[in-house]
DNA sequence: TCCGAATTCTACGAGCCGTAGAACAGTTCC
DNA sequence: GGAACTGTTCTACGGCTCGTAGAATTCGGA
């Protein structure tokens, strides 16, 4: 999976936390609210042209201020993120003995009950 | 945690295969074995110092040749980038959910006994 | 003290990323 | 239909990382 900027990834958070697509406008205003810098919108629109090449989100291009649109979910994002991890461990089991061994009891608990109900 | 390029990674990789620490010379080989490319030594030596600088090789000082040792197991590498994607999720039940999902049989089994046997 | 091996220093070109102006296109209003 | 405005694309630049390695320096042994 490509990497992300610093901003790419903020913005990527901004679609995330709306209920619904964005436009380049309302993913800068997120942006800058509650910061003290205030980017341009060419630069957010760039930025999501760039999440848009690395298929991160998809643009509406039918309505007039184009809307963005996550390609994966928040959680998707990040177990694809945790299993690109683990692939690249030659012993996988190994690898989660570690991850187990590491995991906060909260986590712990977690993993036990998803396993569980199956 | 800093993440590595291409040739970075490969060189830890060497150093993990190895059974104990690697000179400049011997991870130079083993990256050269099998490719068609013949990395000069001054190249490796910059990878493994920039490797000592993220912290992800020690340098022994004391030998002449100086030898490189990964400050971390492969197992715990991999562990520790599976639990900064898991952090960085708001809703890590959430996430946790979604790759025990993504889980193929063997993980899901391998994560069963890991959890069972506490 | 000189040699050869090892190490450090310096550097360059490609690519990525934050940043945004300039140019272009589509919409709306007179 | 032009003017004004909003939205989009194109182009670019400066900083940084990374692969790459030559040049300069240091160090241990003969």
């Amino acid at each position: 999976m490509a990497t992300l900027g610093d901003l790419e990834r903020s913005a990527l958070e901004r679609l995330w936390d709306a209920s619904g697509p964005l436009t380049a406008n309302e993913v800068r205003d997120a942006l800058n609210a509650g910061s003290e810098r205030s980017l341009a919108i060419t630069t957010v629109l760039t930025v999501l042209t760039r999440l848009e090449r690395k298929h991160f989100v998809r643009r509406e291009r039918g309505l007039r201020p184009h809307v963005f649109i996550p390609l994966k979910s928040r959680d998707e994002f990040v177990a694809d993120l945790m299993h690109e991890a683990l692939g690249a461990a030659p012993d996988r089991q190994a690898a989660l003995a570690r991850f187990v061994t590491l995991a906060g009891p909260d986590e712990t608990a977690a993993l036990k009950r998803l396993l569980g109900a199956d």
